[in-house]
DNA sequence: TTAATTGTGTACTATGTAGTACACATGACA
DNA sequence: TGTCATGTGTACTACATAGTACACAATTAA
């Protein structure tokens, strides 16, 4: 994504982005070529916005789950679980059906 | 909960279960009084699995998510962290119907 | 009343997480 | 052609995670 980013801007390159997130420039490498484990949870994010990805998404390719995810079924483990294990097959367009009648309709 | 099932039945003392679930009795000992961090996983199913207790909700007391329910976040990240946040408010009826309607309805 | 069982305090440890710090060869550029 | 920025290899580190191992006083059981 940053290489994308790279190529019609200067300021996208591995050590500039490295500063602006926080981190040091040689980490930010080996994070790109996998060569160390995924960053925290707020590197993460930091980059996101750095990059203007979608956090969550970014995440995911870190194998981790938002925190405020994390905290929304911790709060009510039953509930959520069963409902994810029971969408777990069901197309995309059926689970964006579902938040759509969700936001709109009276629940 | 230990301590419930243990009222009527010896089996289930510090040390047996300890044993059973394969860890030191020391260790659990600390586990039930917060005298150290909640245990792994892995652990955590074992000790539910002994307890007869829901492992989705052993896990949700030690502030962890089931690392199947992360696999099916991470697989579609958007879409189920959409649902989550809109389905945080909702009353646990809601979402009690919402399950059952999926189970049951043509999705 | 002795022997076993119980819960717990203390000390220790291996592995994982999340990075830093510096050095270096390469390529761009003025 | 010398300088500067670039990406990356190597070495190191602090803190967290997930426990073990042993000892000991108090309680229970035979």
């Amino acid at each position: 994504m940053r290489e994308r980013l790279r190529r019609d801007d200067r300021r996208f390159s591995v050590r500039q982005v490295a500063v602006r997130v926080g981190v040091e420039p040689a980490y930010l490498s080996k994070i790109e070529r996998d060569q160390v484990a995924p960053p925290s949870e707020a590197t993460i994010r930091r980059l996101a916005e750095e990059l203007s990805e979608d956090p969550d998404v970014l995440l995911a390719l870190a194998g981790k789950v938002s925190s405020d995810l994390r905290q929304i079924i911790v709060g009510r483990p039953k509930l959520f679980a069963d409902l994810l294990r029971e969408l777990k097959t069901l197309p995309d367009h059926a689970i964006v059906r579902l938040v759509r009648e969700v936001r709109d309709g009276d629940w």
